[in-house]
DNA sequence: TCATAATACCTCAATATTCTAGGTAGGTGA
DNA sequence: TCACCTACCTAGAATATTGAGGTATTATGA
């Protein structure tokens, strides 16, 4: 597991990342974050939901209920088009963020 | 400039490593970050000053008094061995993240 | 001379995110 | 029946950052 604020606010942009894959459910989020990073982005539930209602509120995410013949229903969640463009900014966002970190940490082992 | 919240968390990062450089003063490390990050990473005193104190109270920096014969007095940092393995614990920390974060939000553009 | 700006330190309230710890409810298996 | 898993949720505490304010010294230019 990660430091608690390094990880800090990298969160919506991996849920958005992997909405643009499936529609999915909150509880299938958490349990897929989990594997796909062998255990090291274990988000917690406490703060995936909130994190979800903020971006449904943002209109970059949208969601429907499903009925399961077993268990308790599903809230699905999929992709907004505007999510879809935030997304392509929180992407290179990203990046730009690594490249100006790496450059800064990056030892002068001349 | 970055989101503030993905940026959380890198601050102490950042402190650690440019002063295994040189030793500096507070409002020497603001303006340096700001200059090396082209404009990037404009961490401001608020936040620098407090990071500080606590990165000092756990004794992974401490800390002198200089007198300058022009301007105010100056107080410089110098890391200490207990923050050199801190600094080299959150540098592979820094590149396990980002690597667990590219798996994750690389487009599977198959 | 006097006002402004730069240097250099500091604190505090507000904001945002995360986690812990709880809660509700449906269904499964021993 | 009881424990467990699924699946949703919230509230309070902890943390980092920022904006806005403060103090003091020195330099600059009108």
């Amino acid at each position: 597991m990660f430091n608690r604020e390094l990880v800090k606010g990298s969160t919506s942009l991996l849920v958005l990342q992997l909405l643009t894959e499936r529609d999915m459910y909150g509880y299938e989020l958490v349990k897929e974050m989990d594997n796909r990073s062998d255990h090291n982005f274990q988000i917690k539930e406490g703060t995936l939901y909130p994190a979800l209602h903020k971006l449904e509120k943002q209109e970059y995410i949208e969601c429907y209920w499903e009925k399961q013949t077993k268990g308790p229903a599903r809230k699905y969640y999929r992709i907004t088009t505007e999510g879809q463009s935030i997304l392509d900014e929180k992407t290179s966002e990203w990046y730009r963020y690594v490249q100006v970190m790496n450059s800064l940490i990056r030892r002068n082992e001349s």
